[in-house]
DNA sequence: GTCTATAAACTGATAGAC
DNA sequence: GTCTATCAGTTTATAGAC
């Protein structure tokens, strides 16, 4: 029985196991029953469970880092002068989104790998999305940078982690939080509308004041 | 060989390797060699792994909760006003710090394990905090809530968890971070500065705005 | 209360038939 | 490219001697 698309279908489980429970916690036997797909397809296809790790990553980031270099480029040419901070920000979480729609997936689980890319201690992780992605990553630090010339480097360095750890705690717990807000208020919201209230709280954390 | 302190020798263990790499990546065998006890010692003790790693918390929140009850009873008493957004996040901090002294700890081990409470699905062990700790928890949220009257609920619900990832986030991560700072600007921030930093960046991030 | 020895189950990975 | 069978290593947990 030829499964022609057994990499797409261990990539998908993968993805959704890893994203739910993290990557230790998840066995090679739990993603190929999932998947439907033999035992040893995994190693066949990927080698390792590392590399079948990197090769979830890189499905979401290549996109992602593809989206958002264009989109700054596209803003950038379209503007003819530095980005402000609140477009950079911007321009971040819509290529998310594009790039999530792109994989058919959502936002929340790449945000959900990515957090674990932190916090469980993956080295060969890291340095793989750093010596693949770093280079983008870098550019939207300098944006950022450009945009808030006037804050000190020290503090603003400390504040594009309370940034990233804004986003991707609350975005990557998205589902249990929305959870308690209906349960508690009766308010159920959209990802995207909760993206619509982190977009300022970063904006005004990250220049320090109101304008 | 009488070890009169197994206990507290093993959660001391327990607790430094669980918040360097998570709780699945961390055997019982590893805990006991590293405390110098008898493999066996965990189970006898505590009973289960998942018990140990209850014990773990509670030895962390009894003693910070217990802080921040009083520190939050100590500035009402003498302010007899309800308190300021600044004011309560800055006893939040103390807080934190007073606590971790006493376990002979740091706040960051502290941050660690909890982010991992959030990030590694440990069902018994969310339900076990919410149990035992919730009352704190939401006091200290309707100090905030009435602390900012102005901003609509549901921006201050998500906000809420805004703040909560920026700081657990940073923290927890705070050497590691603080390592590039030190290798790409030469600047070497105590845990104390970064909170420092943290305190204004979330009060204006609940606020909204500067005043 | 501490130890050894071991049970029972799980893990990632691979050899070899088809 | 898929499958079964299996290896070698690990895990938590426990029974029983001391």
């Amino acid at each position: 029985m030829a499964q022609p698309d057994t990499i797409e279908r261990i990539l998908d489980s993968a993805a959704a196991l890893f994203a739910e429970r993290g990557y230790t916690e998840t066995s090679l036997r739990t993603i190929t029953s999932t998947a439907n797909v033999n035992l040893a397809a995994v190693n066949y296809h990927f080698g390792s469970k590392k590399a079948l790790i990197q090769a979830v990553f890189a499905r979401y980031l290549t996109p992602f880092c593809s989206y958002l270099n264009s989109n700054l480029n596209e803003a950038e040419a379209r503007q003819g002068a530095p980005l402000d901070v609140d477009e950079a920000i911007e321009i971040l979480f819509s290529s998310l989104f594009q790039s999530a729609r792109e994989v058919d997936s959502n936002p929340e689980q790449f945000m959900r790998l990515l957090g674990l890319a932190y916090t469980q201690s993956q080295d060969h992780l890291r340095h793989f999305i750093i010596k693949e992605y770093g280079e983008t990553y870098a550019r939207f630090m300098d944006i950022l940078r450009l945009a808030l010339p006037d804050v000190d480097p020290t503090v603003f360095f400390w504040r594009l982690y309370f940034m990233l750890g804004a986003s991707v705690f609350t975005l990557s717990s998205y589902k249990p939080i929305n959870n308690i807000s209906v349960a508690d208020f009766d308010q159920d919201r959209s990802i995207e509308d909760v993206v619509s209230f982190l977009i300022p709280s970063i904006t005004i954390l990250l220049r320090g004041s109101a304008e």
